[in-house]
DNA sequence: TTTAGCACTCAAAAGATTAGAGTGCTAAAA
DNA sequence: TTTTAGCACTCTAATCTTTTGAGTGCTAAA
């Protein structure tokens, strides 16, 4: 059962909660009348401020402190106080002009993303390339290099392009790989995985120990939740005071150079929410222990059905979702943009 | 002209940098005594202690207090004090063998590499990609993918691939990107810039298109002093307490989030030393105002006068030199074996 | 040349004092 | 009934003092 709030509690809470993320200092009820010109006295303010505390949205430090929002009480505001705004044009035409310029490379954007968004929250940024429903193959091509040293580059259908070296038993000459990759791209183009496992052996003995790499390497890019993490903005993280202090927090900088957990934070993400869909992760909501003082903002982006993946940034609690979310959202449905552009061979 | 030190001097100097790397507290005069069953007492101690201030090679950091090494005593102590180790031979194989269990892809090797030598060394660690020291053409490739899209994948002499996605002004069937990529890579193969750039205009129009994209690529490939920049282990040096309290090495840190410095760094090393050649780079030697409180132990790696990388480790003053030393070379030795085994055919 | 002995220094820890920011409560004012 | 002025009370953080002991440098004896 949510207790109600008056709409002057409404108010206190999203001035403490905004205040709190601007200073970082335990708000006073004096503070806040001062520099909000509020119509009414500090004491009016301590007996809200009270109730809310007993409501669980406030709490503080030491009794003779001021008030420090709980995670209900980002929850609250997140959802019900915030006014939801639009990142400005100006930048919005900025970054996107960024996009536009670069060349159109799927590591490119990604690393792009990764920065602009870094930059622009002042946290630390998460995108992974996305990453398709479905496998399917489109075309391998197979290039001598050295002797009996060919790489194989592989694409599949969306985009993502798998790069390999093989050492054949023996020399083969460029026209003959050139030959079995024919072959095999007429045979296997625009199929899925499964589709692929049906085929018969092939009769060549080159062609068919190509075609097993080529399962084999289909497979290692299925059984992936999501595609290549990207990040940036780790040293944004260590200025902020509650990192220093917090041992806890170093420690989940840890989580992010093990990328496998992050992996599966974003591939979560891609579960549970629609493309365009946003969403606030607030402390314990990660489920994390680590996380427990952190707060993630995740979007996904894509074309739906398609090719999706997931974005967003990771900072402590204490961040300024006024700025992130706008940005999370507009990044995410930048890159959708794109990849939906390029899709739609316009 | 460099003083000279009695061996007991070096003796002491030793275990002072030994103990100082060890403890990270100021080393005294009786704990060296206890510790190392000295056969001469704290004072005489002392007195060496003090001739090595006057020399240089120690100071404290307040009147009562023990010596800690200064830039200069470090320098003494890699160049002459320390015994240089290999690495134990049970490591030397775990290691190599995680090379070969990974699939023979460049990207692959420099993130483990990086990663391994983090992990060894409980510093940050930095590798670039081998970089051709010419740039040649090998091949290249067209694959329509949807509609005008083109992904055209550019392969050098030595290894390097740069895929790309183009966007032509109307679509093109396959067979036709076949066919110009085919005339391509007959009159370009093996050719150098310099060379490409000589060649005469194509009358096919397409082919003229895709030739000018080929050297604009070719010619970024050129300009970049050394491949793509990997770390790891930024947290590595998250834990250490000179960290924590200095806010001067979390603006070192600020530097490798910045790729372009950390390049030059590595270019730097690239033409300073040779091929197994070490550098060891300590406080002000790098001439970076941030890095004055960090070293470095960077080396070469790859095949002499073909391809060349450079990697190493970044870590605190008083980082183990013991340790890194030995890893760090170790690990430029078997990138080097392996290019030079993917180079040599065998 | 080495070392025992001792006076001296200084950082760091522990304790004591103070200042003041901020609260909760009560009782008066609106 | 709601708001607010007033005030006692609490508790941190800052400042200062004292104490402790680790460690030195120097001197003079071994």
């Amino acid at each position: 059962m949510m207790p109600v709030l008056s709409e002057r509690q409404k108010r206190i809470l999203l001035l403490v909660v905004r205040e709190y993320i601007e200073s970082g200092q335990p708000v006073a009820s004096q503070t806040l009348v001062r520099r909000y010109h509020l119509e009414f006295s500090p004491a009016t303010v301590r007996n809200e401020m009270a109730a809310l505390s007993e409501m669980g949205y406030l709490r503080q430090p030491h009794t003779s402190a001021g008030r420090v929002p709980t995670e209900e009480g980002y929850r609250f505001f997140v959802t019900h106080l915030m006014n939801q705004v639009e990142l400005p044009e100006e930048l919005q035409h900025t970054i996107t002009h960024q996009f536009y310029q670069s060349k159109a490379d799927v590591d490119e954007w990604m690393q792009l993303a990764a920065t602009i968004l870094a930059h622009q929250t002042r946290a630390v940024s998460l995108v992974t390339a996305p990453h398709p429903e479905q496998v399917r193959f489109k075309h391998v091509e197979l290039i001598s290099t050295q002797g009996r040293q060919v790489l194989m580059v592989l694409v599949i259908e969306g985009g993502e392009v798998s790069q390999q070296v093989l050492a054949l038993s023996e020399p083969v000459p460029q026209e003959r790989l050139s030959q079995v990759a024919q072959r095999l791209n007429q045979s296997l183009r625009g199929l899925t995985l499964e589709a692929i496992l049906n085929q018969p052996r092939r009769s060549d003995a080159l062609e068919q120990d190509i075609f097993t790499l080529i399962v084999q390497d289909l497979r290692r890019i299925a059984e992936q939740p999501a595609g290549e993490v990207y990040f940036d903005g780790l040293t944004n993280v260590l200025e902020s005071p509650e990192f220093i202090e917090s041992e806890e927090l170093r420690h989940a900088l840890r989580l992010l150079e093990e990328r496998t957990l992050l992996k599966n934070l974003l591939a979560r993400t891609v579960e549970q929410s629609h493309i365009g869909g946003l969403q606030v992760i607030i402390g314990s909501d990660a489920g994390w222990e680590e996380l427990r003082q952190c707060s993630m903002v995740l979007a996904r982006y894509g074309v739906p059905g398609m090719l999706t993946g997931a974005l967003g940034v990771l900072g402590p609690m204490r961040m300024s979702y006024a700025r992130t979310i706008p940005t999370v959202r507009f990044m995410a449905d930048l890159l959708s943009n794109l990849f939906n552009e390029q899709m739609s061979n316009l």
